[in-house]
RNA sequence: GGAAGAUUCGCAUAGUGGUCGAGUGCACCACCUUGGAAAGGUGGCAAGGGGGAAACCUCUUCGAGGGUUCGAAUCCCUCAUCUUCCGCCA
């Protein structure tokens, strides 16, 4: 959500914003709308405005100025309610433009309309040459014994699948090497709720564009496909206190995904599936682009430190407009390396709002002047599990169908650098 | 799942149809008093919207949404949340 203010007097802004992001939004319309709704409620409060004066002379009044006093009342409160009853019509559409405003990429947003044409900005890790034929992750996976996608199926249905053993011990230890990484850093560490209501996905911008891809369950509440969800709304409604920001938190949670949108596409394996886990890095901080621009850059590193830690071969790719979400001002991508596809695949998504999801919900700050005002927010992927599991399985195979676990990882997996069926 | 009670300006509370433009206490801020402090005194103490160059005017908000009424914190309905009790339960 924009200020309306700000809508008004930057149209142009917002819609070469909306050009970029190659978005359809009728800015003249608002406008318009717009127009309505304040003379609209300029009418109503005049009218409101009487019947307060009046209100408070009819306690004074004798009984024959009562009669005609509440006779004029009768006709105002009749009048007010048609024009209350139209103004709530032009409310709704106020509202329904409103939520649809697209945010202001930044100039430094490449353009382009799919994530074909996202730019490459870093490389880091040198791609592995086997001298044997490699396997993917589900051949070594299921002849290690570290999963199950057939009973996944079995029991979950579609896109269903099972960890077990060194597959599960792995991403235990992935947790706890992250977390353990992030607390050091000053991250407050969460386990957040997925089960959330309607209201809580408005507010940081997933409802209403996304509802298709949204588990919806029979209490009208949803589940969440990301811990950003939660944590941001964790402080709605509420003033932070401006000597604790900037605010950092390390949400982990379940996330859940109907993948609407994406049938056929990665059918086998840990690429797409409808339940994982993500470790996700969220962030407020006080009303300012430059510090937006920086804690940015530093979430990112944070989460490519981690990747370099578990020797995953990635670049990071700036989104281009048409890839950018709706509230997004820029966002980065991180792409794994993936051999069994000979691609990068992603696995982590850093972006900044503005207070784009602040105004929606309500999170303020008290600043140097005591003005309240909007504070920042932004998040990046910290980990999510299963899917870097590919990656990192499929990179570090070895000849024999073993896997080589990162030194990182040794110390949360009993201190074995290796995983073999035998052990 | 059932029953009862509650939700008021940071906290605690008063308030059962007009004088509530919400009182009081605590906390907080400023000033007075003091060598300094405490105590005491005086004053201040919300947010959001509309109009206006500004001074200022005005509307909304007593958990949320509806309703009754000329007028609702107060009466009625629905919902949310909390507390206590019963039932069930990892």
């Amino acid at each position: 959500m924009l200020d309306i203010k700000f809508i008004r007097d930057n149209k142009d802004l917002i819609k070469e914003g909306a050009r970029k992001k190659h978005l359809e939004f009728d800015i003249d319309a608002l406008i318009a709308v717009d127009e309505k709704r304040r003379t609209m409620l300029g009418s109503i409060e005049a009218k409101k405005a009487r019947q307060n004066e009046v209100s408070a002379k009819i306690t004074t009044a004798t009984p024959e100025e009562r009669q005609a006093l509440i006779a004029e009342m009768q006709l105002v409160k009749a009048e007010l309610a048609t024009e209350e009853e139209n103004f709530k019509e032009v409310m709704k559409e106020w509202q329904t433009l409103m939520v649809a405003v697209p945010n202001i990429p930044d100039m430094s947003v490449p353009e382009g309309s799919t994530d074909e044409e996202n730019a490459e900005v870093r490389v880091w890790g040198e791609i592995p040459k086997f001298d044997f034929t490699p396997k993917t992750h589900i051949e070594l996976m299921e002849a290690l014994d570290m999963a199950d996608f057939e009973r996944g199926t079995k029991v979950s249905g579609f896109r269903g699948y099972f960890l077990k053993n060194d597959g599960a011990l792995l991403n235990f230890a992935l947790w706890q090497f992250v977390t353990d990484n992030f607390v050091k850093k000053g991250f407050s560490p969460m386990i957040v709720p997925s089960l959330v209501r309607r209201e809580t996905l408005i507010g940081s911008g997933y409802l209403p564009q996304g509802e298709e891809d949204l588990y919806k369950t029979q209490d009208v509440d949803y589940l969440a496909g990301t811990g950003e969800v939660a944590t941001m709304a964790y402080y709605s409604d509420e003033v932070i206190d401006k000597a604790k920001l900037p605010m950092k938190m390390l949400a982990f949670s379940p996330c859940f995904r109907r993948e609407a949108g994406s049938h056929g596409k990665d059918t086998k394996g840990l690429m797409r599936v409808h339940e994982f886990f993500k470790l996700e890095q969220v962030v407020l901080c006080e009303a300012d682009h430059q510090q937006s621009v920086d804690l940015h850059e530093e979430i990112t590193k944070n989460a490519e430190e981690i990747m370099q830690a578990l020797n995953i071969p990635y670049h990071v790719v700036a989104n281009c407009g048409g890839d950018l979400g709706l509230g997004q001002v820029k966002k980065y991508d991180i792409e794994a390396w993936v051999p069994s596809e000979g691609k990068y695949r992603e696995t982590h998504s850093a972006s900044y709002f503005h207070d784009f999801q602040s105004r929606r919900l309500n999170i303020r700050y008290r600043d140097t002047e005591g003005k309240l005002r909007f504070v920042h927010s932004l998040n990046s992927t910290a980990l999510p599990t299963p899917r870097p599991l590919i990656s990192l399985i499929e990179n570090n195979q070895n000849a024999d169908g073993s896997i080589n676990i990162p030194e990182v990882l040794r110390p949360y997996m009993g201190g074995r650098s290796v995983i073999t069926l035998n052990r």
